[in-house]
DNA sequence: ATTAGCACTCAAGGATAATGAGTGCTAACA
DNA sequence: TGTTAGCACTCATTATCCTTGAGTGCTAAT
């Protein structure tokens, strides 16, 4: 969990110590209240010996280099992002997580050993639980996992069903028409030469190198021989399929009072696609991300903030999981929750 | 689209012409403006030559009998469910649907031909596109479904890949493990022998017979054949596993102002399970189901009605689609909608 | 049986005032 | 020179009061 930062990555702003101790303690403040933070509490609570007026001073300069703003002339601070990103990369202590919520996130995670989907599913309403808000599970990317194994099934005189089964474990499957009927047997023989060639590769390869095969032209010569790229073909012609499972969008309804609000965020959380392409974002980076409001490239969500980490097997990053919550939200709390199911997710998919 | 009745279908209570046309006139208005209407306005629409005055005697009885309400002295009335459910089941004119919107089903449902999981899930997109409400989609139950073909890929030592397809051509599949390594040859003749066994027969039968051959102990007379036993065991232990797809909760915003309204909405449809028992209901009923307001058994949606049909396939029902809307719905528009989806859906299952 | 007339009710909206949390500035202080 | 007490000022929030108007129920006349 080193790396939770993002976009421009400034270089360590290091504050002067009393800076640094209000900027903490002003987040800190409003994220447990959600009221915006006067000088008066401040003071307070950091007993510096420094009277209010001192604290307004210091927090006038925060002000000016847009750490905080006010919603009117006359209310205390609000935190921008900027004074979240702060926090989280610089102030925020690392919480360990209890063992009993470690325990609770083991025990679901692998007790739904019933495939991908309600793997991912699980782990989605999970989040949801854990963090009481928006949990977001994007599902693996398929073109960079690698083969272990095709079959392919007959089950009607021209239906064929095709199963790939990845490395990972993974298991992906369709039916395909032909045009010819085709005997089990021959389908078996196909299976194995595709088995033998290109297990072990990645999907995406096998793909290109299969439909150049057909390029070549080859499958003129012999029937069966073109009957045999055919079927490739179709096998793996593979849409990149990314599924999104959203669970506890109620949670939304809590943290915001606007409704129309409200109702955009719903509306944004059924965008699937949109969603994917942010999740994607993340994909290089280790370790959980923390995308702070404004720093969000999607409109609606800029008043959230999303925490994300992604999960693997062997090395490759398949998907990505995450929360959408308001910015204000206790993200010591969070991210590690984060970190942690990414990692037991991970590792549920290895052994499955 | 005969019985959309529901509950004590109550014997056709024939009231008086002129009070049918008010009530009827109540509920429409009140379906279209959202607002409560006032003998002024119904003497106006109905110009039956009768004043306010007379209207409001009317009303006062309708108000008697249960059929509106009035949500404080001064203000005009509302529909209650009873009234939703006279004019569901009396008043309301058949709307045909476009042949737009026919094609626009048409084209939806059958273009998603990426399997089972995706028709539902894009079903489930139509149904919130087409009615601006909440679409909800059960999955099949497969217990009832007939067995067209098992087989068995081995995928690791230890691990098998099982597929049933089943006479709809619904595919379930899932990974066992097995304590002993199963040759490719033994895995082929054990699903020979079941297929040969159980083609056609229900997935529950099956799985009864599967587990009385093991309760009669004979597998241990012959190794081979107590481990093809355990196999099929394991294979055929299908959880019911039923999941329902939602979609276009955002709707439900526009809808209630009362934010907590809202929320508990939200977990209610959070809460799949419920839910499905609810859709479940209805599955011996033909055509479309509406359920108005309080004959909802879930109390959060006592606010909404649920306007649902059956999809099938060889006569056997399979599952449930639907809506979920306030009771205040123009249901004219949505049930020929959901009438129209539920076959096509059936008919591209047929053709999958 | 219908209706005009009238007194009555009550939610909704607007205006005004009181409250109080919090600020920025200035002058005094260590 | 940095800190602080004091003070005037701002402004969202809340309460109170009042007006408005849609709509009712009842009664007496047609």
């Amino acid at each position: 969990m080193t790396g939770n930062k993002k976009r421009p990555r400034k270089p360590t702003v290091d504050l002067e110590d009393r800076f640094h101790k209000i900027l903490c303690a002003i987040v800190q403040s409003y994220i447990e209240t959600t009221e915006p933070v006067g000088s008066r509490s401040i003071s307070k609570i950091l007993d510096l010996g420094l009277s209010p007026a001192t604290i307004r001073n210091i927090m006038a300069d925060l002000t000016e280099q847009g750490f905080v703003e006010q919603p009117h002339t006359s209310a205390g601070r609000v935190p921008t992002y900027k004074a979240y990103r702060y926090f989280v990369d610089i102030c925020m202590g690392q919480i360990l997580l209890s063992p009993e919520v470690k325990r609770v996130i083991e025990r679901a995670v692998r007790e739904s050993s019933q495939g991908l989907v309600s793997l991912l599913t699980s782990t989605c309403q999970l989040l949801a639980g854990l963090t009481q808000f928006t949990g977001i599970v994007a599902s693996p990317r398929i073109s960079q996992t690698r083969l272990r194994k095709v079959e392919f099934l007959k089950i009607e005189d021209r239906r064929i069903y095709v199963v790939l089964i990845t490395q990972s474990n993974m298991v992906l499957h369709k039916i395909i028409e032909v045009s010819e009927s085709l005997s089990q047997d021959f389908l078996n023989s196909v299976s194995a030469s595709l088995n033998h060639q290109f297990e072990t590769e990645p999907l995406d390869d096998v793909r290109d190198q299969v439909l150049q095969s057909l390029s070549e032209g080859q499958e003129e010569y012999d029937n069966l021989l073109a009957q045999a790229v055919r079927l490739s073909r179709k096998a793996f012609d593979l849409t990149e399929e990314r599924h999104l499972y959203v669970d506890g969008q109620s949670f939304i309804v809590k943290e915001f009072d606007d409704i129309e609000k409200i109702q955009r965020l719903l509306e944004t959380l059924e965008e699937k696609i949109m969603l994917i392409g942010v999740m994607d974002t993340g994909m290089d980076e280790e370790g959980v991300q923390v995308t702070i409001g404004e720093e969000n490239p999607i409109a609606d969500l800029q008043t959230c903030s999303l925490v994300t980490a992604n999960y693997s097997n062997g090395g490759i990053v398949l998907g990505s999981i995450g929360i959408l919550g308001p910015t204000r939200m206790d993200y010591s709390r969070v991210i590690p929750i984060i970190d942690y199911t990414a990692k037991t997710l991970s590792e549920a998919i290895a052994n499955q």
